[in-house]
DNA sequence: ACTGTTATTAAGAATAATTCTTAATAACAA
DNA sequence: TTGTTATTAAGAATTATTCTTAATAACAGT
């Protein structure tokens, strides 16, 4: 399942927005890029992400894709799913959420939070610097691979 | 600052008895490769354990570290942060806490938490499958990264 | 203690993900 | 339309990690 045609769009025109403030050029691989992590829902990494622009832009290049994706992050469009495997997954949802990991196959879920589960920052995380965001990983085996094994 | 000899050598007697259960081989590689990882307060990477283990096994090969830490963590002897950064590090305190990571330096502090401030599983976490463990980052710029700016 | 079995190791080659280099291209300001 | 310069494609290079192979050593059984 993807996210709505709708709401990508929306989010196109913020990063059209965010490059103009910043002075950065409003390319089509940057579209085209950011639009395949708008609008997936399986917090897809570099190679999936090159695999579907592909389609759209045949002559883009891997080295496109991962410095794309570097600068969106840098933007704030985009984050980096911590995981514990070689292969970095990217998120465009910017909504306080949380993430189950499968440690069997890799796949990252999104749990919504109730709307009285917001996170409170630990007491004594400030001690250590200023900080910027804060997430939970859920670690276990998905459904998928349970019924698999 | 590193953990205490009296606390480390308890951990390691816990690696041998974890050893001989599974039967795996108690060798001074995997000793000493703990060790390293049990009393360090950092949360080393693979590179850092190899060069402070070379001191005491000047014949260690990289890849044995590498293989070491991959067992260790099968057997729940220690864990990988999950952190945004190419290289994995590894931490062996197995009670529950959560880390700072600086988004500048990478480094790793332990938070450690308030008494009431253990963390629930969220209402819809266990739709995804069995969970295993979870855990909290925050990010951020630590305070040595501040100052030097 | 000795011996055989086999897990573990060292060494270095191989791989996988990502980043760098360079010259060509194209966004967009003037 | 043109010039400036950010961005790109292509492919080489790098970095972290894993694999392959033959040698070594832990330890169970004698």
């Amino acid at each position: 399942m993807q996210h709505s045609e709708e709401i990508v769009n929306k989010k196109i025109e913020e990063l059209k927005n965010e490059c103009k403030k910043r002075g950065m050029r409003v390319t089509p691989q940057r579209i085209v890029i950011y639009r395949e992590v708008a609008k997936s829902c399986v917090h897809p990494d570099a190679e999936a992400v090159y695999e579907s622009v592909k389609k759209e832009l045949p002559n883009i290049s891997f080295d496109t894709v991962y410095r794309t994706l570097a600068s969106l992050e840098d933007m704030g469009m985009i984050f980096r799913v911590d995981n514990q495997l070689p292969k970095a997954r990217f998120d465009a949802d910017k909504t306080p959420h949380h993430h189950f990991l499968c440690v069997n196959c890799g796949e990252v879920y999104d749990i919504k939070l109730e709307d009285k589960e917001d996170l409170k920052i630990p007491a004594h995380a400030a001690e250590f610097g200023d900080i910027k965001d804060m997430n939970l990983q859920v670690r276990g085996i998905c459904n998928k691979c349970k019924t698999n094994k």
